[in-house]
DNA sequence: GCGTGACATTTTTTT
DNA sequence: AATGTCACGC
């Protein structure tokens, strides 16, 4: 009899649905329906009778893909799916440590500091401890102790040689004692933390080892060394690991994420029990076809390629720009095109390397009309006036959390300078005490916050979640603040937003405590973004367009040093990451590719002038379209782009002319200086570099 | 204690 | 170009 949860996938789908009981690792390519496949295996394995809801484990690294796999789970059973932990990792290593914080070593409200948090937390242990700042910067400390936490390193584990890396291992431990003192975790704190947990904790670890029969984990190629370990600890002998990946969608390793997890898995977990999906479902061929030839360049991959059912489908079209904005316009020129043809504005993407990228097509698009959203940038949890206000939260709950005390005892200003600030921390120190504690013994001002705090705590013991924030806005000066602000009516609106935000939190968790909804905030930093239903443009740098699909799709700024980025392009391995970037970049298309490229660009305040990007020319010539200037009309000298900036007069060249070398070869006039006979240009050649050369010698010629 | 202007600093991003 | 950080002066 056919199963309908099957029926509709293809054989490789189906047999990794339907794997045994054993650990297996899927390669999944771009649109080869990896989501699918993962939540189909959840719901088989219950339908089936093979586990129960209780049995499974299901760990993403965002929280919309969390959300987005248990919606589709719920469609598919008619069970309840309660039972089923299904979460990023660091909300389920929340999770356990707040179940078992006695164990783990944590107040039972201990606060999660975000990056932003951390830093500050950071500043503030340099501070105490009279540490040179030029010497240590606060985000290098910070990013060491991030990739020792995640490597799953203490600070006694940290290698110290010299001088210096004695000093950041034991700035690592004073961070970890300061963390500890306050009853707060950063990131990953939270994950080494659970880890820890349960590596020390025979007990509990069997406990979960035997609960959980299956653990499935998504996007396994953006795992670190500490979530890798964190599953093996989870894993009994008696449960079965399903992991889903695409090696080639790596992005993330500048921050971790380590690919070779996959063979290690490969090698002690699945035992060669390897599944690739590679029908693509999403792109017609031409794109795919591109996306292969790019990827086989890479040298570190498992080895995959992509097919599809459907045909070629249009070329994928190629378009070079004197500048920024003429590509900008180009762009604004084609969507208003494919509007008309029928396309919706929110099934084109305009993506791009860097968010600095944006602001010339924002501009472009915003004279035209175009209606437009750009993803990424300050996420709703993140805005100051939120920050103050969980801070007073933070405080309420959890006194002895001086990273939010500081936050706000002077805010709004209350008189309470940097020096009071300062002769508190000294009496603290000296006794060992939080701020909190020291500001209650202290007298005048201070006294006077403390007295607020507390009299804010009584007032709202009976009351719900948002009436506790409402009181807390108005009780303590910011909603004052913000309504004397002639700019504040914005982030008075977010603070509204706020209270609303948590009631829609007690209607829908479980656990609707103030603590939970602090952590809620740190963990969930806000996909809450507003006006969804309009049509609008998808803008966003190619990172954030990982997952999503388009009908059409606009790769701009394809140009050296900008994609792949000049940060990126001296080592194998960062132009590899570079590759893959475009990789996704490229497979996020469904119909319609564009790839574009500017002769100079704006960059940091002043003109760049760039070649094309080397992934241009490792696309195959077959599946390109190089697009003509557009009509003649426009190319009219009115409407020529602002690019001829004469180089001397009479000499037939200009800054931006691309010139060819017998000895050099090509290059783009960058500079020029004097005039006539004496004229010399500044070209900066692709191989050779930048050269002054004077026009009455060199043989050059345009190219 | 607080506000202002000079200064540097620029990837990608989730949790 | 635009933004954040820091030191200085009121």
């Amino acid at each position: 009899m056919s199963d309908p949860l099957l029926d509709s996938l293809n054989p490789e789908q189906r047999a990794a649905v339907t794997l045994p009981h054993a650990s297996a690792l899927i390669l999944a390519g771009a649109g080869s329906g990896k989501t699918r496949v993962l939540t189909t295996r959840i719901a088989w394995l219950i339908q089936t009778g093979r586990v129960s809801p209780h049995g499974i484990l299901a760990v993403t690294f965002t929280n919309k893909a969390a959300k987005e796999m248990l919606t589709r789970i719920a469609a598919m059973l008619p069970i309840n799916t309660r039972g089923m932990w299904v979460g990023t990792f660091h909300g389920l290593a929340n999770r356990l440590l707040r179940t078992h914080w006695r164990e783990a070593g944590l107040p039972q409200s201990f606060q999660i500091l975000d990056a932003q948090d951390q830093l500050s937390a950071i500043k503030r242990l340099l501070k105490s401890l009279n540490i040179d700042t030029e010497k240590y910067e606060p985000k290098k400390v910070q990013g060491y102790i991030n990739g020792h936490k995640e490597a799953g390193r203490r600070a006694r584990d940290a290698d110290a040689h010299d001088e210096y890396s004695m000093q950041l291992a034991e700035l690592y431990e004073a961070y970890d004692a300061q963390c500890q003192r306050e009853g707060v975790a950063d990131f990953p704190e939270l994950l080494l933390r659970a880890y820890e947990l349960l590596y020390r904790n025979e007990p509990l670890r069997q406990h979960y080892q035997t609960r959980f029969r299956h653990i499935l984990i998504d996007e396994f190629q953006d795992t670190n060394a500490l979530q890798y370990r964190w599953l093996k600890l989870f894993a009994g002998p008696d449960t079965a690991l399903f992991a889903v990946g695409d090696d080639d969608q790596s992005i993330y390793a500048f921050r971790g994420a380590n690919t070779g997890n996959m063979l290690e898995f490969e090698r002690e977990f699945a035992h060669g029990r390897v599944i690739k999906l590679e029908q693509n479902y999403r792109s017609h061929g031409n794109i795919l076809t591109a996306a292969n030839a790019l990827i086989e360049r890479n040298e570190r991959r498992l080895g995959k390629s992509l097919w599809t059912a459907e045909g070629d489908g249009e070329p994928i079209r190629v378009f070079e720009a004197f500048d920024d904005r003429d590509e900008a316009s180009f762009v604004v020129d084609e969507v208003k095109a494919l509007n008309r043809e029928g396309t919706a504005f929110s099934d084109m993407a305009l993506l791009y390397r860097s968010n600095a990228q944006s602001r010339v097509l924002e501009h472009a698009l915003f004279t035209a009309g175009v209606a437009y959203r750009v993803y990424g940038g300050l996420r709703f949890f993140e805005r100051q006036e939120i920050r103050h206000a969980l801070a007073y939260l933070r405080l309420l709950t959890h006194p002895e959390d001086d990273g939010a005390f500081l936050r706000v005892i002077n805010f709004p200003t209350r008189g309470i300078g940097a020096r009071t600030v300062e002769q508190l921390a000294d009496v603290a120190a000296r006794s060992g005490a939080s701020l909190w504690q020291a500001a209650c013994t202290a007298s005048g001002k201070v006294a006077t916050f403390a007295r607020l705090i507390e009299g804010i705590k009584t007032a709202t013991a009976g009351l719900t979640l948002a009436e506790t924030i409402d009181h807390v806005i108005e009780t303590s000066g910011l909603g004052d603040h913000y309504r004397a602000d002639k700019d504040g009516a914005d982030r008075l609106e977010n603070l509204n937003e706020l209270v609303n935000a948590a009631a829609l939190f007690s209607e829908e968790a479980e656990d609707d405590t103030l603590d939970a909804f602090l952590a809620h905030a740190a963990l969930e930093a806000g996909e809450h973004q507003a006006e969804p239903g309009r049509d609008a443009l998808q803008l966003m740098t190619v990172h954030a367009a990982k997952g999503l699909e388009f009908h059409a799709v606009f790769i701009t700024g394809l140009e050296e040093g900008l994609f792949p980025h000049e940060q990126s392009a001296h080592d194998e391995s960062g132009l590899e990451e570079e590759r893959r970037l475009m990789y996704v970049a490229i497979t996020r298309a469904r119909r319609r590719l564009y790839l574009s490229h500017a002769q100079s660009r704006m960059l940091h305040g002043q003109v760049r002038y760039g070649f094309a990007s080397r992934f241009l020319a490792e696309l195959p010539d077959a599946v390109l379209l190089p697009l003509n200037r557009r009509g003649a009309s426009r190319d009219a000298p009115a409407a020529a782009p602002p690019r001829a900036t004469p180089a001397g007069h009479g000499t037939g060249y200009r800054v931006g002319q691309c010139v060819a070398h017998a000895k050099f070869g090509t290059g783009i006039i960058i500079d020029f200086e004097g005039g006539g006979p004496d004229a010399r240009v500044q070209v900066k050649f692709g191989d050779a570099g930048t050269k002054w050369l004077a026009l009455a010698y060199a043989k050059l010629s345009p190219a």
